[in-house]
DNA sequence: TGTACATCAGTGAACGCGCGTTCACTGATGTAC
DNA sequence: TGTACATCAGTGAACGCGCGTTCACTGATGTAC
């Protein structure tokens, strides 16, 4: 919102990222054109392309940035496979425009060093928090398990599938009473 | 593939459909456009408006479409929520298209009548699934988690995330395996 | 301190394309009498 | 059995629009000497 009527933008790179993650979150990704990126970053509809190629370009950059924002979640929530569950599913409701990109390889320039790298960060700490099972028969698999379900509420909560079930309650919360009572009534 | 020239189609509303089924299972919905299904039904551009108004319209018809169809492949598994949880998982494996589409309510007419009738059938299948576990302190809550969990599940195997993982196993019975791991290493 | 040059970010006009929508039309089918 | 009419499904031309891409350009900034 500063007027600066300068040649150069500044920091187009993220005045454009923000921009796209507002009409992601907004519109969903199938809304997102670049000449409207421009347009609402104030700058010539060309110019976008010398920071991201293309759309795939930019949505690149959105996903791995959405890898280490989940790292970070992740991070801070400290050890716990609960815990752990919670912040996922917290990382989904903070950043839901990252959460959508990062699952839509389709749309992903699918070699691209850093996001994979971006990827293995998140992918590492995700392992971490299975570390905390007792070593069983198939530890892995109960790890999937686990990450099944804080993706399943994330996602069914995105759209709004839940609505009539969780009501008003905060929900990371939510989420984790509900695994609890899952795995106590079985 | 029949080379019938009449004028009229025939059927050509399931023409539209499952054309509009192989774009979206291949990719994705943003790549769908009537004039796109058009020519793959081999009808002018216009034909199909008569049949799905738009673009939501059709969409709409898929997705309760997609519920009918889920509620028949939860019937089709008797009782038990695991064994509901492997029909869950089953029914996105089968009909990726219509899986997509039921949860995203962005793309869809949301008042359509029909479509919130087949999404009240399916969802009564999920809660009788549910009624099977011991009436707990919060049994509602413990559905949230299944039914999250086999959501998750789903979406994350259809994304390709779970690739290193799960390997060729069939997925019902993956699913059905962690979710076991799970419960029994809390 | 001053000048020349290279580099980089952003401009703006032009292009061709596929899209959705509208509209007057026509071919096929069914129904009334 | 035959004719007239209504209805419905599909046609094809036209429109205006936003898009991505290309390209020669220009303004701003930094560096060498």
């Amino acid at each position: 919102m500063t007027e600066h009527r300068s040649y150069h933008h500044g920091d187009l790179r993220k005045a454009v990222t923000d921009a796209a993650l507002d009409v992601i979150a907004e519109s969903g990704v199938g809304a997102l054109s670049m000449r409207d990126l421009a347009r609402r970053a104030g700058v010539s509809h060309a110019a976008p392309a010398h920071h991201f190629k293309d759309r795939a370009g930019l949505l690149t950059a959105i996903a791995a940035e959405g890898h280490d924002l989940l790292t970070a979640e992740l991070a801070a929530e400290g050890e716990g496979l609960a815990g752990m569950g919670a912040a996922y599913v917290r990382f989904a409701e903070l950043h839901p425009a990252h959460f959508q990109v990062m699952f839509r390889p389709d749309l992903v320039r699918a070699d691209d060093p850093e996001l994979a790298a971006a990827r293995g960060r998140s992918a590492a700490r995700l392992r971490e928090g299975v570390s905390s099972l007792p070593g069983g028969a198939d530890a892995e698999l109960a790890g999937v398990a686990a990450w099944s379900m804080a993706h399943g509420f994330a996602s069914l909560a995105r759209s709004g599938a839940l609505a009539g079930v969780i009501g008003d309650r905060e929900q990371g919360e939510v989420f984790l009473r509900a695994a609890q009572e899952l795995i106590r009534a079985q």
